[in-house]
DNA sequence: TCCACTATCACTTTTGAAGCGC
DNA sequence: AGCGCTTCAAAAGTGATAGTGG
């Protein structure tokens, strides 16, 4: 097992500071540490008294659905611990969700079927220098915590792996150990620190959360190397009296992913397509093909295909010699490789 | 030769400023 | 002057793809 080193990002508000968490106890209950409120913004970079280390967690390539401990569901077939619920009756009373239950607080990770359709043929991220966002994204809601209470909700990526992963085979496989992690800082909700009431009465959304290879960026955006394997953990910190901040964290397996520079499994980049509104130009992929082939056309060609009847040979006509149909109905959300 | 990575493309959605009427 | 609505261009997002370099 090995750890990462990280400091809560924080230019207006207390650090948190803690030693070491192990596994078992990261996954139990909350934590109570003191608060550092002196702290700067450049003296959370030192690895000090403002540093919380915690072990990242260390799953096999094949426990894609697993954490049943912390997050009180252990998988899309299995039952929820407190309420003896499956998944998908879970799903139905609220709004496709997953609830992961850490004592007496609840989150609900939100777009639950969303992330399990990804996590199924093996959710991958595109990383790139500038930062690319997270789809799906990260969007829960919060329920327990103390409605007078002040909370700080914070936005984090743990390794999930202690390999590297290499696509052979239509499928993910472990080759060798992982590089070590770039330093990355926790990033706080920006609409923290609210009341409990105030956070358990809306969605609480990271959709802005980038993802980048290059090392040194801003907050929001978070460096990571590709080909390993990540996971997105919450932490709901609860700012006590005497500068004491208690944490409960909330690692959420199913948001689990390797980072790419590019997709490797076609499934997933149909998924992508199919659900990211901001990808719609590539659901109908005849349209982009049409368009891209009559400009490789040379004058004569162009001209031929203006002046003659465009239904009776059209570029579309043209293209169906060429290039293979779309497989499969742009619109099915389907995984059934069937 | 292979493959991870980058820049660029064509497309869509989001955002914010400007204009207008009440 | 202030507000609400519409319009439109720019910005920002997406996956595809060709080229680069180790």
């Amino acid at each position: 097992m090995e750890s990462t080193n990280m400091s809560l990002q924080n230019s207006d508000g207390p650090n948190i500071k803690q030693s070491k968490v192990h596994e078992a106890e990261r996954k139990s209950s909350t934590k109570r540490v003191s608060s550092n409120t002196s702290s700067s913004p450049a003296s959370s970079n030192e690895s000090s008294s403002s540093e919380m280390e915690v072990q990242s967690s260390d799953m096999d390539v094949c426990q894609v659905y697993a954490n049943s401990s912390s997050s009180g569901y252990s998988g899309m077939q299995s039952s929820s611990s407190d309420t003896g619920k499956s998944r998908e009756d879970i799903s139905d009373d609220n709004d496709d969700c997953i609830p992961l239950i850490n004592g007496s607080i609840t989150l609900s990770l939100m777009e639950a079927k969303l992330w399990y359709k990804f996590l199924e043929v093996g959710t991958e991220m595109i990383i790139n220098r500038t930062g690319r966002r997270m789809f799906p994204y990260v969007e829960f809601s919060l329920r327990g915590v103390d409605p007078v209470g002040l909370y700080d909700v914070i936005f984090d990526i743990i390794p999930a792996s202690s390999k590297s992963f290499k696509f052979l085979n239509n499928k993910w496989i472990p080759i060798g150990r992982k590089e070590e992690e770039y330093k990355n800082y926790p990033f706080k909700h920006p609409d923290s620190p609210r009341i409990g009431s105030e956070w358990m009465t809306r969605k609480i959304s990271f959709e802005k959360v980038k993802l980048s290879n290059k090392p040194g960026t801003k907050a929001g955006i978070f460096t990571l190397h590709t080909l390993q394997k990540y996971l997105v953990r919450i932490s709901i910190v609860k700012h006590e009296r005497d500068d004491e901040l208690s944490v409960v964290e909330f690692p959420i397996r199913a948001t689990t992913f390797i980072a790419v520079t590019a997709y490797n499994n076609r499934d997933v980049t149909k998924l992508k397509i199919n659900s990211n509104p901001y990808s719609k130009g590539f659901r109908f992929p005849m349209k982009r093909l049409k368009n891209h082939a009559f400009e490789q056309l040379d004058a004569k060609e162009q001209r031929m295909v203006t002046l003659e009847d465009p239904l009776k040979s059209s570029v579309y006509g043209h293209l169906k010699k060429e290039i293979p149909a779309f497989p499969q109905c742009p619109l099915d959300l389907s995984t059934n490789k069937d």
